[in-house]
DNA sequence: AACAATGTGAGAATCGATTATCATTTCTCC
DNA sequence: GGAGAAATGATAATCGATTCTCACATTGTT
């Protein structure tokens, strides 16, 4: 292995989940590997993904589609919530609180199981930036 | 060019358009090819790339993604709407109607531009085939 | 009919995202 | 401090979706 560094690199996993927990929207693997080195960490994105994959086998971890961009992952278990996707940044943001009057948009015969909202548009920073 | 057959093959371009906008729903470009190789019509798979592709240039097609299942495509210029994807079949269903209450969620100093609700759960033909 | 321009189909090439591989390193437990 | 198990990082391999290539077909124009 081609060493780049000295650093500590035991608990790697550890690290990649505490960043993911401490982020203000759904992460994709890149995102966060991205985050890691950028913050000085030295983590291999194949970490990240091994990391988030184990996240989600166990149950802590959620894999979430924002528009198709690709899966991002969240921690599992936080109250009911949409995001807000910055459509200049491409950062998702977690929103709070939820929406009315689904269930009339229902067709007759179909179930709903579930249902998800994306706002799109700009967030504080670009709006600022612009 | 390996002939399959000996199907009239001109315009294909516009057999392809007329099977997406009939359809209850978006497609991507493998369900439109499948459904019209289904349905006897011989088209290769890059003449439907090559449609939605100049659909979409020339503003007669709108590219949308619902749950991040690869870009589907829809006609455009249809009245405001959302879709229904059904978590058996995968397919997407068009809705009609929207929902109340989305201002109310954007964050302090964020623009909202747009929004997209999915609803997920059966639908009809999947809830009678169960 | 002859020619040029465009359309078509099959399969190859490309591109990103994710997963697998493997030589090392680190950890755990004695 | 040592042995075996697990984790790590770099990179190769894989996988799907989309685009590209090119030989041939079709259409349009004269």
């Amino acid at each position: 292995m081609q060493r780049t560094n000295q650093q500590k690199r035991a608990n790697q996993q550890l690290t990649v989940l505490r960043a993911l927990g401490e982020a203000d929207g759904p992460l994709s693997a890149r995102e966060l590997w991205s985050r890691l080195i950028g913050s000085g960490k030295s983590v291999g994105l194949a970490t990240v993904y091994r990391a988030l994959q184990r996240g989600v086998e166990e149950g802590t971890l959620e894999a979430v589609e924002v528009l198709g961009r690709g899966v991002r992952y969240e921690p599992k278990g936080r109250e009911h919530h949409h995001h807000f996707l910055c459509s200049t940044c491409d950062h998702a943001f977690d929103l709070f609180g939820c929406v009315e009057g689904l269930d009339s948009l229902v067709p007759d015969g179909f179930q709903m199981t579930g249902h998800e909202v994306v706002l799109i548009g700009t967030c504080d920073a670009c709006v600022n930036a612009a």
